[in-house]
DNA sequence: TGATATGTTATCTT
DNA sequence: CAAGATAACATATC
């Protein structure tokens, strides 16, 4: 499930392979994964490729976005002679044939060079935007963890008095752009904070604990999703490096990997599972 | 066989 | 009315 460091992991790779490089032709095999008009994109240089929040942001030299969401379980792919890359969800298609029955969309760079956009369930979209749609769409995300807006400040101006589950509010990206289930999972362990704890509820110091360990986490995992989401034809993997490091995601029913003598659970906020060690972050203050 | 997984949005409830 | 909760989306995997 790309977050923001697989995203972040993916447009970087993208853009050293993509810019400069011309759009000679799109098929498009799944109406619904694709929005926007083909004259627009069929012919037109890429200028570069970014990340804001989620989203995948390929400037085009006509002034127009490609943008890419990739769900759950989207995935771009790009192959050339010599390269393979692959991001977003880790599965099978990483490293098979293409196109298959989950590629949605080709774009053909000439050169037997072909960027697959995969996506399973068909949840993830790519569409075209013009500069003024881009900043509309754009806006409604909150900032970016890594950045300065991240603080202290920020947060408790949105928080306020609310009681909504503090792991709902990290995860909603009008109000911090970029983190998921994961991470949202491990910040708020690393943090020693119970995921139901409601947001207004939160010490100033339990808030700097958040904004330090989301900070650190997702630095982390944006260096190890460089170093494994992509590789070589012969040397492709299908886990993110982070996996080995998540301490609670997926864990329920380990003891807590930091010693306390808990036993990581699972349960259910806001329809998403969740993991936590209930000795290590208390409910009750 | 059916429960489960996830991001986002639409819709329902309190 | 608004905050909060839940359903819906699509489909492969366990």
């Amino acid at each position: 499930m790309p977050e923001l460091p697989e995203v972040e992991t993916i447009a970087k790779q993208l853009g050293s392979v993509l810019a400069g490089n011309r759009i000679v032709g799109l098929t498009v095999l799944s109406v619904k994964s694709f929005v926007g008009v083909k004259t627009d994109v069929v012919s037109q240089k890429i200028v570069s490729v970014s990340r804001r929040a989620k989203v995948i942001i390929i400037t085009l030299d006509n002034g127009k976005y490609l943008l890419f969401h990739l769900k759950m379980t989207g995935q771009l792919i790009y192959i050339d002679q010599n390269h393979r890359i692959a991001g977003g969800h880790a599965d099978h298609d990483w490293h098979a044939e293409l196109p298959n029955s989950h590629t949605r969309i080709i774009f053909d760079l000439g050169d037997e060079r072909k960027l697959y956009f995969n996506d399973m369930r068909k949840f993830g979209w790519c569409r075209v935007l013009t500069k003024k749609e881009l900043d509309e769409y754009l806006a409604k995300y909150g900032p970016e963890p890594l950045d300065s807006g991240f603080t202290l400040e920020y947060l408790k101006g949105k928080a306020l008095s609310s009681k909504i589950a503090v792991k709902k509010f990290l995860m909603d990206q009008s109000i911090i752009a970029g983190i998921g289930n994961i991470y949202a999972d491990e910040t708020l362990f690393a943090a020693r904070i119970h995921p139901l704890r409601p947001v207004g509820s939160l010490t100033d110091k339990e808030w700097n604990s958040v904004i330090r360990e989301a900070k650190r986490i997702l630095a982390f995992a944006v260096t190890k999703g460089g170093t494994t989401d992509s590789d070589y034809v012969n040397a492709y993997g299908t886990k993110g490096g982070m996996q080995d490091f998540l301490k609670v995601y997926h864990h329920a029913g380990e003891p807590c990997p930091d010693g306390c003598g808990g036993k990581i659970e699972k349960i259910v906020v806001g329809g998403r599972g969740t993991h936590f060690c209930p000795a290590c972050q208390k409910e009750n203050v």
